[in-house]
RNA sequence: UGACCCAUGGUGUAAUGGCAGCACAAGAGAUUUUGGUUCUCUUGGUCUAGGUUCGAAUCCUGGUGGGUCAACCA
């Protein structure tokens, strides 16, 4: 029995997903001489979503569990779709969640001249050959995955006139589109993959690293795996569709004879109430179905992050649904459980009227004002206390009452004491109502002044506690109330003649005004806060001094409302 | 009708030939100055048919179901 902690072996002992597996075996055979080196490798073609978040997590946590390393590279071969827009935010969204690339920021193009050589490489030995068919031509002839493909007339060039053609290419002697170089591999191969595949390409386009430099650019396959040869990646982890390029990439090791990482492929995440492929998200920005990128209704990163997820929610939520090659399908609510977990033990808590209706304490003294000591965080006692001012006139929301209440609800109505959240105990009297309309204007309550929260008498028992906010020190904030952008649960499974699109939730944003006690004026962006009894909110970018703006990252449990819809469905 | 991958409660994920466990969701109760939190409990699962074995979620074979692959995208 050896007393020695192999890496990754925690106190817990948690037990390993088949990823950890097959490196703890590979660290116990001596494979790399213990060395773990994951990436990340994302194109800079769009904004990073939750799916990249898992994959950040994973390659960043095995670097981190196994005392490896993990790079941040881009994978930059195409320039007609890649800008550093994209690259920037990709940084920033990884620093965000809390990884550390350090001094290894990489590129594809950083490998250009390198990847040039490789293929002379493969030409010299044989084994690739510049094509002139077009695109078309060469989609015809490579077959289907049920029928072999046909050779290329030009597969038994000579090496010197591939050579001397594949310079001519380099050199932007020819157009786009007249020429490539292809793998000479196997046009009758059962994997597609390997039916003489396109290396590289002319495209007489500006790279945002590269410039004009280069008119010729390698393709993905003929990049990715050299690239983490070349930073001597020990796992190189990607999702399940790149299964079936692996024996390519294989094969470009094996032919041009360098270092060989060890590819894995997960499955990729899918979630409930949302899609989260590129061309989808990119087309909801582009119609205006949400206002950007950033939309805290996108399964982006800034999206959420807008939204106020925290960093170590999102982290916490990739660990919680693990990592496994069946394809599986999450509930957004586990995201959800996740943020409220973390901001449950954060999240500064104040009270806040959404919906308002009027009391009025009609035994209390006109004009008086009294500081009331409220809690910030009953999780965290460190956290303090604030005063909160209650005045005669205060608002509680229009939920809180009803007129002929059934006997489960716990709240105020006719004849019924309640207690104020770190006030007085009230009971309701009568009530105001609009004679047209029917709806109720005011309520009017008294208290029992001895009920003060935190004096002798206060511990009475009522059934309910309503938040409220005084009339006269309450602050008007804009208020984004955000729902599922999605009505169905895979908005990706459409019946026939319909689209995704035909599936937004039309409900899916709806911006109120809402009445917040004076505490919030200390407020700045991004700040996280629970107001009590509704949900936890975070201070949107758009504030301004004066102006509030608060996003609604998560509304609170509420098994009253639960129950309460349980019971109309059944009647 | 090809190749490859996958199959455990509603959703995820463990069990590595030896008691099917955990989380979320759902339901019940206790506590509570948030119908929140916390705590307790409950419901519910190995796709199917064979085989190997003292013993199979696990190994083998067939079937069924799902996924991936035919961009000069990544």
């Amino acid at each position: 029995m050896t007393e020695i902690n192999k890496p990754g072996e925690d106190k817990e002992s948690k037990s390993l997903n088949f990823i950890e597996e097959i490196i703890e075996e590979d660290l116990r055979s001596g494979i790399n001489d213990g060395r773990v080196h994951t990436r990340f490798p994302p194109e800079p073609n769009g904004y990073l979503h939750i799916g990249h978040a898992k994959s950040i997590c994973l390659n960043f946590g095995l670097g981190r569990k196994y005392n490896g390393k993990t790079n941040l590279r881009f994978d930059d071969t195409n320039p007609v779709k890649e800008d550093v827009e994209y690259v920037d935010s990709i940084m920033e969204d990884v620093k965000w969640l809390g990884f550390d690339w350090e001094d290894r920021l990489f590129y594809a193009s950083d490998y250009f001249d390198q990847l040039y050589e490789y293929a002379c490489i493969l030409i010299k030995k044989g084994k690739a050959y510049v094509c002139d068919m077009t695109a078309e031509e060469i989609s015809e002839t490579r077959g289907t995955p049920t029928r072999p493909g046909k050779e290329s007339p030009y597969r038994t060039r000579s090496v010197e006139e591939n050579l001397s053609l594949f310079e001519k290419m380099r050199q932007g002697e020819f157009e786009d589109g007249t020429k490539v170089l292809r793998a000479k591999i196997d046009m009758a191969s059962p994997n597609m993959h390997m039916r003489d595949p396109v290396l590289y390409r002319i495209l007489h386009a500006s790279h945002h690293r590269t410039g004009d430099k280069w008119c010729i650019y390698p393709m993905y396959d003929f990049a990715h795996g050299q690239s983490d040869s070349i930073e001597r990646i020990t796992h190189s982890i990607c999702t399940l569709e790149f299964e079936v390029h692996r024996p390519l990439y294989d094969w470009f090791i094996r032919e041009i004879g360098i270092y060989a990482p060890r590819q894995i492929e997960f499955a990729r995440l899918n979630m409930t109430f949302t899609v989260m492929s590129k061309r989808k998200l990119l087309e909801l920005v582009n119609n205006k179905y949400v206002n950007g990128w950033d939309d805290p209704r996108m399964p982006t990163i800034c999206g959420l992050r807008r939204r106020g997820y925290t960093p170590e929610s999102i982290r916490n939520f990739a660990e919680t649904i693990g990592v496994a090659k069946r394809d599986n399908f999450i509930d957004v609510s586990l995201l959800e459980f996740c943020l409220r977990e973390d901001l449950n033990k954060k999240a500064k808590r104040m009270m806040a009227v959404l919906d308002p209706v009027k009391v009025i304490i009609d035994n209390y003294p006109d004009g008086q004002v009294e500081e009331m000591e409220a809690i910030n965080n009953p999780e965290d006692p460190s956290m303090g206390k604030r005063m909160v001012p209650f005045t005669k006139t205060f608002f509680i929301e229009r939920d809180d009452f009803m007129d002929n209440p059934p006997s489960k609800f716990f709240r105020l109505a006719p004849g019924r004491e309640v207690r104020l959240r770190s006030a007085y105990i009230i009971k309701c009297n009568s009530v105001d109502k609009d004679p047209a309309t029917g709806k109720i204007t005011l309520i009017h309550c008294s208290y029992d002044p001895a009920t003060k929260s935190g004096m002798p008498d206060s511990n009475r028992k009522v059934k309910g506690t309503l938040h409220w906010v005084s009339e006269q020190f309450a602050i008007t904030a804009e208020v984004r109330l955000y729902d599922r952008l999605f009505l169905k649960e895979n908005p990706d499974e459409t019946p026939e003649g319909k689209t995704y699109l035909d599936f937004l939730n039309p409900d899916s944003l709806k911006i109120i005004k809402a009445f917040i006690e004076p505490e919030v004026l200390k407020a700045s962006i991004d700040d996280k806060f629970q107001f009590e009894r509704i949900g936890y909110f975070s201070v949107d970018p758009d504030s301004k001094p004066g102006n509030l703006v608060f996003n609604r990252a998560v509304a609170l449990k509420d098994s009253w409302n639960k129950s309460e819809k349980v019971r109309e469905n059944l009647t």
